[in-house]
Parts: C-alpha cells; sequence; structure tokens
DNA sequence: CTTGATTCCGAAAGCGCTTTCGGAATAGCG
DNA sequence: CGCTATTCCGAAAGCGCTTTCGGAATCAAG
C-alpha cells in the first residue's frame, strides 16, 4: 500500500499538482469536467491529504484541543465520554480533529495551554470545571488563543463559555425543599474554588434568606464531588445537635454518598432526612430510594461548546458566545415533607 | 505577542535557522558554547517550533490516536477517563500528542481508522472493547499502521494488545462460589459479540463443567454493561423454577442491577442469592451490601497501553507486546454459603 | 610552515500541500 | 475573420521546520 500523494495523483491525471488541489478544493477556475475527474480518481485510490503538509499550508491546524482538569477526582468523570463525543461529533463534520492533553498539575495545566497556542497545535481550547479565578483563562487570554470554558469563572464577561445557572438551580432546590416545610436544611457543598461549587452554595444561602430563614454555619459541610467524602460530609452532620430534615447536595455522587451516611444511622433518606442531589446520573434512579435531583442535559453540552469555540475562531466576538442552561428538579423518592416528630 | 519562529530566533541570534535547530536537537555538531545560547534564548523567547511544520519536515505525526467505541453503552464508561490519563501520560514525556475520535457507527469506525491512517495523522491506533472478530483490526492491519488492542480479538496471534485474562476471572469466581458450597449458579453475560463476554461465558461454563456440575441455558441471561439491563436479566433469573442461589455478573453495573431485581423479590443480595461482579469500579464499596467482585488494576492500563504501542511504533514485533493481566477477587458482603432452606 | 584531520556553521534542498499569477486556448462579438 | 473577453490550467513560490552537504576556520601532526 503506497501512499497515494497529491503528486502520484496528479502525475496519474496527467494534471498538476496545483490543477488537482484546486479541484479537490473546489475552486471555480477548474471545469467542472475535470473537477468530476479528479474527484473520482481520488475517492478511488482513497486519495486523503497529508494532514501536517495540509495544516503547515494553510497556517491552520483545523484541530481543537480539550485540556482536562487535572484534579484526580475528575478521572472518575461519567461525562467525559459524553463530552468528547459531543465535541467529536461537530468537529468531524468539518474534518477537525480533537487532541485531548491530560496535565498532572496545576503548572503543567498552564504549561500544557501555553504549548498549544505557541505551537499552533489548535485552532482553540475547551477547559471544563472552571475555578473563581482560573490561571489557564488567564493565559490562554495572554496567548489570545480563541477557548471556551465549560463553567464561568468570576470574571467571564469578555470570554466565551457555557454553563448551567448554579445558583438558580440551588435555590431552586432549596427552596423546594422550603416548600414541603422543611426549616433545617443543610448543604453539602463541594470545594469552593470551584465556580459552580461557590456559586451553589451562594444559591442556596439566598434560598434561605428569601424565606426568612437564618444561614448556619454548622450546617453546611465540605467534600469533594465523590462518595466518599459525601459520606464523611453526612456523618458530620448527623452529629450536630439540631439535625437537618433535608439536605442539598453538591453533586448526585454526593448525595448517594450522604444516602449511605444517613441509612447508617438508622434512618432512610427521603423520610426522616429529605436529599436533593445535583447532575442526573442515570445511577441515581438506581438508587436506594431513588434520588431526587437537579438534572441538567449533559448530553449536549459537548455539542454546544464545539459550536460557540468554532464560532469564535471563526471571528465571532467571544462575548456573544455565552450560553446558561437551565437545571430542572428531577423528583423521585428522596424528598418530602418533614416527619412532625424528627 | 509575535509568533517567535525559527527565523526570528536565528536572526535574533545572528545565526542560520539550520544551526539554531540542530542547536535545539542536540546536534553534535554545534559547539556547546553556541548550543547553550541558542537554548537560553529560546526559553527565554518561548519558542515553541510549529507542529505542523514539524511534523511535515520529520514525516512524523509525533501523536497516537484513540478511537472510541461507538456504542452509546460505551460512553458513560468511567475508565475513560483514566484511559486516556494513562495514555497522555506516556506520550507527554515525548511531547506527543493524543488525538480522540468519537465514531458514530461502526461504518464511520472503520472510515475514520482509514483516513488517519492515510493521511498520517498518527503514528499509532488505541482501539478498546474488542469484537471476537473486529472489523477494526481488519482495517488496521490492511492499512499497515501500528496499533493495540484493549482487549483482544479471536484472532490476535499476530498483533499487539493488553487484555485482562477474562476466562479465568471468569471461571475463579464461579469456582469460588461451587467452593462456597453454591450448585446452582447463574452468570449474566455481556454481548457476546464482545470477546470479553464470550471469553468470561466460556470461563463460568468450564468452571461448571470442572465441578462435574451441568450447565444449564436457563442460567444463563444475556444483558448489555449496564444497571437496567443488568437488572431484567435477573428478573428473568429469579422467575426460573430452580432459582439460583448466585450469580456472577458481567460487569460491577450489571451486578448492582442484579442486586436491585433481588432486592426487589424481597430477598437480600448476599444471603439468599450471591453476586459477583467485574471490573472493581469505586461505587461497589459502597452498595448496600458491598459488591463481591473481580477487580482489575485500570489505572495502568492506559499507559500501558501506550507504552507497548511506542514500542511497536519503534519497530518491534507487534507478537512481542501482548500482555495479560490477572483480575482479583475483592471479596466483600455479597458472597457466602447457599442457605439451606432456600 | 605545510598538510591533513577536526570542529563548527552556512547554504540549500525538501517534506506535501495550497494559492497566486500569468498565459495558452477557447469562446464571444462586431 | 480579427479582436477582445473568458475559461482553464501550468508554473512557481511559500508555509516553518529538519537535515544533508560542503567549506571556512581551527587544530594537531609532520
Amino acid at each position: 500500500m503506497r501512499e497515494v500523494s497529491l503528486k502520484s495523483l496528479s502525475r496519474q491525471l496527467g494534471l498538476t499538482e496545483g490543477t488537482v488541489s484546486r479541484a479537490l478544493n473546489g475552486y471555480a477556475d477548474i471545469s467542472a469536467k475535470t473537477r468530476e475527474r479528479v474527484r473520482d480518481a481520488a475517492d478511488r485510490l482513497g486519495y486523503e491529504p497529508n494532514s501536517a503538509a495540509r495544516r503547515l499550508a494553510l497556517g491552520n491546524a483545523e484541530c481543537i484541543a480539550y485540556v482536562m482538569p487535572w484534579q484526580s477526582t475528575h478521572i472518575a468523570d461519567p461525562f467525559l465520554g459524553e463530552l468528547l463525543d459531543g465535541i467529536s461529533a461537530v468537529l468531524s463534520e468539518r474534518r477537525w480533529d480533537l487532541s485531548v492533553a491530560a496535565p498532572r498539575s496545576q503548572e503543567e495545566e498552564v504549561a500544557t495551554i501555553e504549548r498549544i497556542a505557541k505551537a499552533g497545535r489548535a485552532n482553540g481550547i475547551v477547559i471544563s470545571r472552571t475555578l473563581g479565578h482560573d490561571p489557564r483563562v488567564e493565559t490562554m487570554r495572554a496567548m489570545k488563543i480563541p477557548f471556551i470554558t465549560h463553567g464561568r469563572t468570576t470574571n467571564s464577561d469578555d470570554h466565551a463559555w457555557l454553563d448551567v445557572d448554579n445558583f438558580e438551580a440551588a435555590r431552586f432546590a432549596t427552596a423546594h425543599l422550603i416548600g414541603l416545610g422543611h426549616t433545617r436544611i443543610a448543604h453539602i457543598h463541594g470545594p469552593l474554588r470551584y465556580n459552580f461549587a461557590a456559586e451553589r452554595l451562594k444559591g442556596y444561602r439566598h434560598a434561605l434568606t428569601e424565606a426568612g430563614l437564618a444561614t448556619d454555619p454548622a450546617l453546611e459541610a465540605a467534600s469533594e464531588t465523590t462518595l466518599e467524602t459525601g459520606y464523611t460530609a453526612m456523618r458530620t452532620l448527623l452529629d450536630i445537635a439540631d439535625r437537618p430534615t433535608a439536605v442539598v447536595c453538591v453533586a448526585d455522587m454526593v448525595a448517594i454518598g450522604a444516602m449511605k451516611a444517613i441509612r447508617e444511622a438508622g434512618l432512610v433518606p427521603g423520610r426522616e432526612i429529605s436529599v436533593i442531589g445535583y447532575d442526573g446520573i442515570p445511577m441515581g434512579e438506581h438508587t436506594h430510594p431513588a434520588l431526587t435531583t437537579m438534572a441538567q442535559p449533559l448530553r449536549s453540552a459537548g455539542s454546544q461548546l464545539a459550536w460557540m469555540l468554532m464560532a469564535v475562531i471563526a471571528g465571532d466576538d467571544p462575548a456573544s458566545q455565552q450560553q446558561i442552561i437551565p437545571a430542572d428538579l428531577v423528583r423521585r423518592q428522596t424528598d418530602s415533607p418533614p416527619i412532625r416528630n424528627a
């Protein structure tokens, strides 16, 4: 199997490389007849332009890069596949590539981004799990490379992003519990350097205040977005004197961990203590009892991100590519009015 | 921020591009002094060679591609992150790229591989979830592009692969249950086109035969590798006349689904019916009761695959890059002797 | 001091493709 | 039929880097 190049193709057709190239790329100065002839031959021989050569000549990487967050907790992210799938779907339409980098520290994250930008490896970058103040965003800004973030930062007026309305989601979930009659509502929040975690905490507090309830530091417990840390966070919440009758969790996995702690305390989630998760992972339908949660449409996030980034690359104002998606309450079995004697 | 190129760098140093290039690449015909001088300047200015140009000149993509399996069930794979992380880890040492493609059908899978090979986009390809007879393997063979598969095929003597000893793992799990005294042991298997599923089924049957027990088609139920299908498979197993007292499942998610069905039938997993999963996902520690499973070290699979593929790319005989990893029984709470009156 | 071996760098070609430019062949017009 | 406007393709430059080759300068040896 000899590599079929532009040279061999053109020689076989009795044309110049330039002509064949223009025919393939649909230039108007090639007659319809020869264009057909060239395309047929290309298909037949399975010609595919060498990507490095094309990229060099075009000065275009035809590639976007996804830089994974380095935190190890993120590695088990079940959404990664969907995200990549979504991005890849829109890229493949234009035959662009998706390159994935997995930095191993925060410094490497920044270094990776710099290298991608300087080497012209990609036309744009997408990152997720933004921090309130995110050094990655700073370097991408400095590098002047198009980018989009999955999640806002505290200062993201001028760049492209796709985010869930975290504040509103947490506020809504909390208000829902208040509506059910709860007054002692706890919150297990994520690491507050993550903007989504900080926003959800704010939303939670806002709902309390809004309803005339006092916020209580004892009712706020920290966790990572893992089952284990959700479990331990819930245990501390169970130990306090005036035990909460409900808890809103920063993530479904955290909620599942919390449910485990609740069961171990001899209580049942959704009766003595209501639990609301966040994410809408499939597993939530199958927990015992089934988890009530704030679900967000993740399936489309990847393609959405890709579309928006492509627009920025095409020259659109990044500030015009900002989109907020709502999260919906999915009521299952872990939310109910508080029990009188609890 | 003007892109710093070889030209601008060399001009600034009063040297030729060729000289600078050789200095940077450690050629011996450059004096130590100028080499230092060049490297300093390069670091200072943040020079990074343009990747397209480098690749073209080198005739080397410095990149390997991971082609995701197209099955949607796989998209929620929690291991994807670890896999990519592992691959990326070894690639980044050599400053290679990892490119990810997500085909949307079986035809596209093959087409994607062909395009990668023809366009010289990557030096090698890794795929996972191999089928017994896998068209992807055929095309990679035909394209003569180095590749490695995560999982064997029925005919994989001549290519590189990394695989778990599926047969032995299933045999061992089944034998373990037999050792506990079970005689009615069911198996929920995965889609048999997947080689791992077929192998595990074989191992299960072998263990029975080995112990002088008869295999019973009624005790073999099919599922995907999802919680839902595991649930429904278990329900059919619960309905048969002479109910099994134990079940070995093709995957942990399947086992979790099976446990749900068992609980719904008013039985408790690990008492009336023993359950053994496969994979060793973190969630298994937190199910209720905790899931006994055959665990495999997945964390290192990615880097292992990458190392081996690199060796093949470097010219090693693919047949020399084959590795089998064992799965270990992790006993938790769902395996126990059968109950007398069950 | 001459010759030959080294050391070190400049010059130039080339990787495979795209694109601009100019000119030969054809068509359109009076 | 001659002239200008079009149509279509060939020629050539260039994308930014690597690498081979040759030659000037330096060195050691005679």
